[in-house]
DNA sequence: GGGCGTCGATACCGTCCGGGTATCGGTCCG
DNA sequence: CGGACCGATACCCGGACGGTATCGACGCCC
């Protein structure tokens, strides 16, 4: 199966519809049309259901789309990777690292401190994203190492170290009655009057359904909480980053957050090895 | 990039050799070199250093090289996986799961028997391999779910479920002195005069230098072991296994084992889904 | 219900690219 | 120094890929 194929057929797959499809691809129709019916003859498999009204997936179809997904992004990831190897030989950016705009400052500072004076260490450019964009920017070969949040992000695919656990407060702004307590339960917390959970996008980036505020990143978050709208519960690293009008207290029984670094199980570089080997030796 | 650029380039940063490689391609020498020479003009980056008498990996070329047998894997299990979704619709085989033949038992039958009386589960078929090829068949896409055994085989690049964990026994010819004890230390076992520890492949296997045997599954171990050759430290679920002419005891300092159910990340298909949540709720 | 618009499939054609053969240029070896 | 080996280059051919024109089927709407 050449990339191409899998490029045009899951073109058609999200669009399920031979024309757009084309229109994206930058091809004309008839081409597209022959490349997925000799698609279909090579693997022996109806993958598209169509009339000429309406273009539906087989259930073959759907498994090509989701694996085919992943091995085009395999595939953009190795070339990615090897430009970017390429580059390093001249140009410095050597090591790529990813991680939560909201995530704890210390914990990154002392890593690359600790990796910047290790012996034979490259540099390190450091990407901040929004809450669940490691994952994508990792896989498509964007990154070389991120450090990820569970149970908020998925380390499914990725080879993982934990660099620690940590405890949830939930922030509130400075007067609510709560920040009287030294500590609270999550019974404590939901369903709140007027003070609901907020709604993150999933992986798909749409928003489930229910109440409560959409929300994007860690700022909007705080925004809305000091205007009395949601509440968050956060890793209680994100203290230090509070601003005054905020208070933060323990939620005692929300699930412990788990700091790990992750990195894509193949091609682990030596300054890969040598990042996560400081990482799990901070103290 | 297309697949079979990554093809080409892949054989000959195996081969480090343009003829070799064309051969085991099935092409001629010529297209080949003008093949990676294009690859290298469009990928900007120098991946081979050649002379007329020899051919070597650049720094770019070996992470091509790691990047691009991966995204081939992902290619070519999206094709075997889409045939096998193609073929379920009539022939049978609904979910291929993968353990090493030397694994519980119990477990697997268990889990067989608990997920064929779940609604909706569908046939499930076994594939026994030896140690270590379990990654590379889910990998590769002949395989949906697989058994594996931390720390013996990689979790690398799959998603996980612990399924529990048990310690470690030695194994022994029935009469030997050590079987009166009923425990021992990793201390009592290493450097016994002529019962060395056996080597087992790695992943590329072959086989680490060092004192030992070389063995390439459990029962050739076994054998070993009977023969008075070697020793071996198995998980104790093995004991259930083990003939009447060999003795476990118990290492209490030896790694304790622990048993997952690993699946690719993606396409998380509702009959996966199913038996992975079955597996985690066996007793 | 007939005309029209939409959409995928088919027919046909040109071009470019991938693959083949022949050969060259450089290097190591006897 | 001649020959063997190896990758690069030159040149040619066929097929695959892409484009335009058109068909056939199906909904829709007046």
């Amino acid at each position: 199966m050449e990339t191409r194929e899998l490029r045009y057929f899951v073109a058609v797959a999200e669009e399920l519809h031979f024309g757009r499809a084309a229109q994206r691809l930058g091809i004309a129709q008839p081409p597209l049309s022959r490349a997925i019916q000799q698609l279909e003859r090579r693997l022996g498999a109806t993958l598209l259901e169509r009339t000429s009204r309406t273009v539906a997936l087989t259930g073959a179809g759907s498994v090509l789309l989701a694996e085919g997904r992943a091995a085009l992004a395999a595939v953009d990831a190795a070339e990615r990777r090897t430009r970017r190897a390429a580059r390093s030989v001249t140009g410095r950016p050597g090591l790529v690292l990813v991680t939560k705009a909201s995530a704890s400052r210390e914990l990154l500072a002392d890593l690359l401190d600790a990796y910047a004076s290790a012996p034979g260490s490259v540099a390190v450019d450091v990407i901040l994203c929004g809450p669940g964009e490691q994952g994508r920017l990792l896989r498509e070969g964007r990154a070389d190492v991120a450090l990820l949040h569970r149970p908020f992000d998925s380390t499914a695919g990725f080879d993982t170290e934990e660099l620690g656990a940590e405890g949830q407060v939930v922030v509130l702004p400075a007067g609510h009655p709560l920040t009287a307590r030294d500590h609270v339960h999550m019974a404590d917390i939901t369903g709140l009057p007027g003070l609901p959970l907020p709604r993150w996008p999933g992986p798909d980036g749409t928003y489930p359904p229910g109440p409560g505020p959409e929300v994007r990143d860690h700022a909007q978050l705080l925004q809305l909480v000091a205007l009395g709208r949601a509440l968050a519960v956060s890793p209680e690293s994100c203290r230090a980053q509070l601003p005054g009008d905020l208070a933060a207290v323990p939620v005692l029984d929300a699930p412990k957050v788990t700091t790990v670094i992750a990195w894509p199980p193949h091609s682990r570089s030596r300054a890969v090895a040598d990042l996560v080997r400081t990482a799990t030796r901070l103290p």
